[in-house]
DNA sequence: TTGACATGCAGGTTATTACCTGCCTATTCT
DNA sequence: AGAATAGGCAGGTAATAACCTGCATGTCAA
């Protein structure tokens, strides 16, 4: 499986978007203080933090009997520039064009 | 199902998004326009390009016997805006502390 | 009008996913 | 040392996803 196809994978799950964003607000969590509060199975919530760390989106650091879960926005950014920038030009295209039309129009 | 999520769901398949750039490249094909050449039964693209209408990352428009599929940018800006681009923040600003600390070091 | 073509609809199969429970190990704290 | 805490590992289940085949319908063109 390519890359980017697990990052998109990753991301595909609400549960996973929302422990990236804990991460986001709170870099370095345990497993148990992501958990809190996150209604599912501890094992669940690793399951996910398994696939994120598949995917690169995370890496984790262990220390004592603590596993602390770090954000790497990276993998995020690769699918901006590689997939997603190239629609974003388009759209504002659109704009542009509409724009250029609605100012005929008013002409 | 919220919005983003069917955004995101629609995302993750490898398949879809080849059809969206295909789209992106050449707006409005047909179905059969569209199955050619991605190694899939007629049914199987019949169902992802479902998943990606019911997405708005295409909307479709009869014309005859033919169905033609046009790419909507929209969602995908959407994703961008609320929920990529403030990871793409964070990762301008670490570029930019790294680099701050490299000067410290350098002067 | 008949044949060729574009697509829809129904249903079935297999793989994957998102969960869970139960039990085990390692570390910390008292 | 013993109890509490953090986490791993194995396995099981139910829902969903990604495919397929077969047949029906509607449209175009000779």
């Amino acid at each position: 499986m390519k890359e980017i196809d697990k990052v998109f994978k990753a991301l595909a799950d609400p549960s996973r978007r929302e422990l990236i964003d804990r991460l986001h607000a709170k870099n370095g969590q345990t497993l148990s203080e992501l958990c809190a509060g996150l209604d599912m199975a501890r094992q669940s919530v690793t399951q996910h933090l398994g696939l994120l760390e598949e995917a690169n989106l995370i890496s984790v650091q262990w220390q004592g009997r603590d596993k602390l879960h770090y954000f790497n926005p990276v993998p995020i950014h690769e699918i901006y520039e590689r997939w997603i920038r190239k629609f974003e030009r388009q759209r504002l295209d659109a704009l542009h064009d509409f724009k250029t039309k609605l100012e005929g129009k008013l002409r």
